[in-house]
DNA sequence: CGACCGATCGTCT
DNA sequence: GACGATCGGTCGA
């Protein structure tokens, strides 16, 4: 299931929340590893309430409020009752930008606009109010436009904030596209 | 540029 | 009652 993290990138989220369509190409993803990774929040084989959405069968959102204000955003992978997910931690903007803007109460495009997991959810309008719902539904849903990144142009690093995971802290389960910079950490190539 | 810190609340113990 | 799968502002160099 952790290669899927890495077959996310280039793929297309969209929403039509409102009737008002947004889309964003992935750039970086993590995955969290079903119920033997330290990291996840079903580590152990934990179900709660709501965690429970991370037990259904592939293809449904699971977001969760972190911090007390940002939704993370995540993509359920795993058969059912196999909590395997994959966290959307950057997007690269393609349409609805005006929306996008409006959502991150923001007035100028930058490249934070999407960048890091609690950004790129706000700017597509998703929040904890979509957990459980389905990615193939007209509102909001996953699209594939032929696009794909060079497999060179790819790495793997550890994930981010997960320091508690132990030695899953170390594993090499984030996915970003090289040089892109929407992609979040240290911002490398912002000058023209 | 890097380091630090405050915001803010649902969830689980 | 403690603690985040974060972000953005501020401070000092």
């Amino acid at each position: 299931m952790v290669e899927l993290a890495q077959a996310l990138l280039g793929k297309l989220v969209v929403t039509k929340f409102e009737g008002i369509p947004t889309m964003g190409r992935i750039v970086e993803t993590e995955a969290y590893n079903g119920i033997a990774d330290k990291a996840s929040h079903a580590y152990g084989g934990r179900r709660t309430a709501r965690t429970e959405v991370m037990y259904s069968p592939g293809g449904v959102a699971y977001v969760y409020l972190c911090y007390g204000m940002h939704h993370l955003f995540n993509i359920v992978t795993g058969k059912r009752d196999v909590p395997h997910a994959v966290l959307i931690r950057a997007l690269e903007p393609l349409e609805g930008i005006e929306k996008m803007l409006q959502r991150r109460n923001k007035t100028q495009l930058d490249f934070s606009l999407t960048k890091g997991p609690g950004s790129a959810a706000q700017a597509m309008g998703i929040g904890t109010f979509h957990s459980g719902m389905s990615l193939q539904s007209s509102e909001m849903y996953l699209a594939d436009d032929g696009f794909t990144f060079s497999h060179d142009a790819l790495i793997a690093t550890p994930r981010i904030g997960v320091d508690y995971a132990q030695e899953d802290a170390l594993l090499p389960y984030r996915f970003l596209v090289k040089a892109n910079p929407y992609v979040s950490g240290k911002s490398q190539q912002n000058r023209g």
